[in-house]
RNA sequence: GGCCCUGUGGUCAAGCGGUUAAGACGGAGCCCUCUCAAGGCUCAAUCUCGGGUUCGAUUCCCGACAGGGUCACCA
């Protein structure tokens, strides 16, 4: 057979460069021993959730750490998956976490050589590879039909063979010329296969940067390469892709573990040196009592947008995400709590092999924590950000008076001092928290546990002994001289020794104060919050709770 | 079902032939306290199961079992 002669028959594109011509044109990077090119190459359906961050997290850190290039390439193969405005989103929601692209698709760069980066527009590479690999006689038109390769499937099963495209069972495989011209002419839509060299009984064993030594067969499936629409299939995109942006660390999950043999055959015929590869085992998540893999249909849960407008403070997330990428982030960090994650050592060989719980009471420890640590600034930024983007219009007034607010935020969250709250996660959180410093928003349900006279005259006599200008002492102390006179304990002390002597305790007496002021019987320090409050609100508040 | 991966407390996990089997989250309890928060202290909880190898296995080997993944003109 004139393969020759079949391969433009096949692919008949006149304006294809050779192969040594596309070596040239994407020359190997000039870059720095060691460091890794890596990429994030989603289907531009545009929802990307935690695990893709997780995973494109290791894909930016090992890029990074070792002074490589992270990039952004859109496998778009598969025209069903498309959303508009999908590749803006996924580069939106990464930088909200803080993780930049070096070049790509939508990425202003100087560094953009190796595009383009969507793979609709790599058409021509792929179709000249295809073109050669026909000449070489390793790849061959097929014309089964969907019906077709069903039957097949079937009768693989019935007889317990490996299903798929190989060996006997591979129909199109030796076509005669005669039968190859004459389906052409007749217009039959085709398919560009592989012509697998592999040998099932053959094994080899390969290196995962994460999984170790991984020993499987040879690939022995003649699988598509070209659809019939004259695009790529992943396998075929991803060889060459990879090779012509010049990609040293493939990391992607471990569900592509199966298909490394077809990969490898590819790089084989195509003469490429494979890329290091690094599966990752993915995150999971308990459904029902089994785990299974996060998923984006089902977990809309886990969709980044959706961290964002629930208020997580996204280094929080990231930092989650660390710490299941390389266990001993924890320790790091606990002993240099100061700084950037970005100093810490990623290693890829470090990670775990099997797939780590996704674990939402972790991330809101971790959540906490960072949040705790925020300065007076970083907190009003963080708290107007979320407002401005995700809350109703009240919330966002509350942060044009900057002076208040951070009085407000010192006290309830601790900016500024040690003692600092550790038990918000989400920035509506915080925001709920000032809501009663705002008269817009105070709008208590009084839940006193004291009857209406008690309540009245505790009040009062409170009202009357007022002095805005009392210190945290003064003003303790005139709660104390209240106690004795409703028939309360003034110490602690006194209380816990005897109870039954008392109706109550100077405790029971600042409940009553505070839940007039503020609504509820909880709430930082009271004398700073009348502070805040001023006199005139706090003697309001007081006079609106009698009953 | 075939093939591949994985298997240490409820969760994330250190460990790499001899350990009282780290640490973190979560849980329980106590103390302190004007409530909340914060802080201090204490406790419970793990090597999937069999066989080997070895003086000695959580650690090495084999098997079982369990969980996960994959078997498309989807990625």
């Amino acid at each position: 057979m004139n393969l020759e002669k079949l391969a433009k028959a096949l692919i008949p594109d006149t304006d294809l460069l050779s192969v040594s011509e596309y070596e040239q044109l994407y020359p190997p990077r000039d870059m720095p021993a060691g460091a890794e090119v890596t990429r994030l190459a989603p289907s531009p359906t545009g929802f990307i959730h935690l695990g893709n961050l997780y995973s494109a997290l290791a894909d930016e850190r090992a890029a990074h750490t070792t002074g490589g290039i992270f990039y952004l390439r859109i496998e778009d193969t598969d025209d069903k998956r498309k959303v508009d405005g999908a590749v803006e989103s996924v580069i939106r929601s990464l930088d909200y976490f803080g993780l930049k692209f070096d070049e790509g698709a939508e990425i202003a760069s100087p560094l953009n050589k190796y595009g383009p980066y969507y793979q609709r527009a790599r058409a021509k590479i792929y179709r000249a590879f295809a073109k050669d690999l026909i000449a070489r006689g390793l790849a061959y038109p097929c014309f089964c039909t969907a019906e077709e390769l069903d039957e097949i499937r079937e009768e693989q099963t019935a007889q317990g063979q490996t299903p798929g495209y190989w060996g006997k069972w591979a129909k199109c495989r030796n076509l005669s010329e005669e039968e190859i011209y004459s389906a052409l002419s007749a217009k039959k839509p085709f398919v560009i296969r592989l012509k697998s060299q592999g040998d099932i009984s053959k094994k080899f064993t390969f290196r995962d940067a994460i999984k170790g030594d991984i020993t499987v067969t040879e690939n022995d499936q003649d699988v598509v390469i070209l659809k019939s629409d004259g695009i790529p299939t992943y396998h075929f995109a991803h060889a060459i892709d990879d090779h012509f942006m010049r990609t040293t660390l493939v990391i992607r999950g471990e569900e592509w573990l199966a298909s490394l043999p077809v990969h490898l055959e590819l790089f084989k015929v195509l003469g490429f040196k494979p890329p290091r590869y690094a599966h990752t085992a993915s995150l999971m998540k308990m459904d029902g009592d089994t785990k299974r893999k996060l998923s984006k249909r089902k977990d809309p849960e886990l969709s980044l947008d959706y961290y964002r407008a629930a208020g997580y403070f996204a280094p929080a997330v990231v930092k989650y995400l660390m710490t299941l990428l390389n266990s001993d982030f924890e320790e790091w960090e606990m002993k240099n709590p100061a700084a950037d994650y970005r100093d810490f050592k990623f290693r890829i060989n470090k990670m775990g092999k099997s797939g780590a719980l996704f674990d939402l009471q972790k991330l809101a420890d971790v959540s906490r924590s960072e949040i705790s640590k925020l300065s007076e600034d970083e907190c009003f930024a963080f708290l107007k950000g979320w407002a401005d983007e995700f809350g109703s219009e009240a919330d966002k007034a509350r942060f044009e008076n900057r002076e208040y607010i951070i009085k407000i935020l010192a006290l309830i969250m601790g900016t500024g001092g040690k003692k600092r709250r550790k038990d918000l996660e989400t920035a509506p959180q915080a925001i709920r928290l000032t809501d009663y410093f705002f008269d817009d928003a105070f709008s208590p349900e009084y839940s006193f546990r004291q009857d209406d006279e008690t309540v009245n005259r505790v009040l009062s006599l409170f009202a009357e002994s007022y002095d805005p200008s009392d210190d945290n002492q003064t003003w303790f102390a005139k709660l104390k001289a209240i106690a004795p006179r409703v028939g309360f304990a003034a110490e602690m002390s006194e209380y816990k020794q005897n109870p039954e002597a008392y109706r109550g305790n100077v405790s029971d007496v600042a409940e009553i104060l505070r839940i007039a002021v503020t609504g509820s019987p909880n709430s930082p320090d009271l004398c700073t919050v009348m502070g805040i409050l001023g006199k005139e609100r706090t003697l309001a508040r007081i006079a609106a709770a009698k009953r």
